[in-house]
DNA sequence: AGTACTTTTTACATCGTTGGAACAACGTTG
DNA sequence: CAACGTTGTTCCAACGATGTAAAAAGTACT
């Protein structure tokens, strides 16, 4: 059924390794025997067995993609971007889904050995310093924000600046209540940006008010929606919201159109990841756009570089740029 | 650094085959063996070489999923799905994005030999008959409709009936000018949908008119924004439009919005794939509902199924459910 | 022709695992 | 106690590929 090596030499005469000098490129080989062997793989069809290879190479061909749901939009499409990227290199991609639940993160971590795969990328949502692996294992970068002070290499955009950067256009259209929704203690992206909303408001003479941060147990719709009402309760309203991401922005718009006001005119509204989705709802949300094939191509070249020989240089940190999309949740029509 | 079965056969004073006798679970090994081996396992964290095992299996341990692209909605959702069940049954899952082209999705297919993975579930989008590799090759499902008369095992909603059941709903609303957006000659599920369109029209008594249905290249949102301008633009405008997936719909929302029109009001709209974005849209969109669990757990049974012995009975057809989620862009308020 | 060198090909071992045959140990039975 | 079936273990080959070293073939020079 399948060809091997061994029947593409027989076909051509040679001997198996010659055949697989041939098919690595190997520069010795007499040019009339080479003609034949590649007569005779084009004939058998040949396809190298790539676990036998791996094998001998000592090497899998796999790298793990670790994040929370593929369903997420922005998850899907970094996904897709990072399936792309690691094709171009040579490698396969496979994603491991952990929920954001810490106990699975760490199951993950440790069921990714090198027996499986060469290297990790891993876009963790509540892990600790304390559950990493022993270092040097295997080559892991880390994707996205997080709060932990470790020697790993990681790829992101500077969150910190960015919410800044979206907090400060909130500012600048002249509104005064500027609250947050999506602080949760357990995620570490959360405190970045927390932090980056904390110094706009300071850099735009407004104080800071413990009760226009709206916690959210997950960044998903409902938790948005759910934020907003509470926030809409407060006896002042904010006139503006800066949310951790844009499902939870998304969610928010509903809140506010359920109680009948209107964005911007009433509140204004400003996410952060520019999913696809974000451009078409109603109104359009402003949002921070990271460059996401950016962060992909970044992170697949640094696991590359780690896994074939570099091993030694110190961990990298690697900052992706990012803009300010200015739509219609802040702008108006 | 990496534990074999060789090091902990050392280490537990027996042969390399008895160690894989226990970790395979072969039932005749002496308890005081079981026992020093168990320990001996524990010890070194011994984690199976996955590619030996496989090689020597001949088995790869993977199966392919093609998809269009993880960037849309359905897709991620679906992928995510997929990963899980497949990961229940011990596969892991290799994802290929072929953009929905048909080049990339024949390249694709011709690519995945046995030498690379065991079994493939395919989604296509362009595919025509002619292009499918030699039938036996490997075990292969198809996802979701398709007009291809093939001897292949397939699993997917009925989309002619899934069609009808959105437009019926729109015509017992009483609306009389139903459009339809997404018609795409190129692509297998468009004309199920458009059947289940006409047949609704048919026998709500309405007549069927070329004018009110809209192509669309993509069934992306951008596109069906446009479609739906085209169709607001008409001498007599539709006062409903069944789109043929979520995206479309939540273009077409926009454009109702744009032209300072209302859902449901002026025009109520119906889509398919219910996408979590849909929940959340303004107005929420009623949309069909497909089981998408069901769809991942029944295509993994199947190609499960196949791989490990029934390679002879006929190929399966299998219908998983649907439902029509009614929300406030039909409903209203 | 003999030597030294380079180019080209081959045989063999090996990666980590499992299937099968061979072998050893054991208790039963006639 | 010899013959036997059962249980438990080991040895060896194999999966398909590649690295190494050695053999073979070719070239150039004394």
């Amino acid at each position: 059924m399948t060809v091997t090596l061994k029947d593409v030499a027989t076909l051509a005469g040679v001997s198996v390794k010659t055949v697989s000098n041939v098919v690595n490129g190997y520069a010795f080989v007499k040019p009339e025997n080479r003609r034949r062997v590649e007569e005779a793989l084009a004939a058998t069809g040949y396809r190298p067995n790539v676990g036998a290879r791996n094998l001998r190479r000592g090497r899998t061909g796999f790298l793990a993609l670790m994040v929370p749901e593929l369903s997420i939009p922005y998850f899907g499409e970094l996904a897709g971007l990072v399936i792309t990227a690691a094709r171009n290199r040579g490698w396969n991609v496979l994603i491991e889904q952990t929920q954001g639940t810490r106990s699975r993160e760490r199951e993950t971590l440790e069921s990714l050995g090198p027996h499986l795969v060469d290297g990790a990328l891993v876009h963790p949502e509540a892990l600790e310093a304390a559950d990493f692996p022993a270092a040097g294992e295997m080559p892991l970068v880390m994707l996205g924000e997080h709060s932990l002070d470790m020697a790993i290499d990681h790829v992101a955009i500077d969150n910190v600046l960015a919410a800044h950067t979206a907090v400060s256009h909130l500012a600048s259209l002249g509104r005064r209540r500027i609250a947050a929704i999506g602080f949760n203690p357990a995620r570490g992206t959360s405190s970045q940006r927390l932090a980056g909303y904390r110094s706009a408001l300071a850099a735009a003479g407004l104080s800071y008010a413990d009760e226009l941060v709206a916690p959210a147990e997950k960044w998903h719709r409902a938790y948005g929606a759910a934020a907003m009402k509470s926030l809409l309760a407060l006896p002042s309203p904010p006139d503006a919201v800066f949310c951790f991401n844009d499902l939870l922005a998304i969610g928010a718009l509903r809140a506010v159109a359920e109680r009948g006001l209107r964005v911007p005119e009433d509140v204004a509204i400003a996410g952060f990841d520019n999913n696809e989705e974000s451009e078409f709802s109603l109104p359009s949300l402003t949002t921070i756009a990271p460059d996401k094939t950016a962060l992909a191509e970044a992170a697949i070249d640094l696991v590359h570089r780690r896994i074939t020989g570099d091993k030694t240089s110190p961990p990298q940190d690697i900052q992706t740029p990012f803009a300010l999309e200015i739509r219609e949740s802040t702008r108006g029509r």
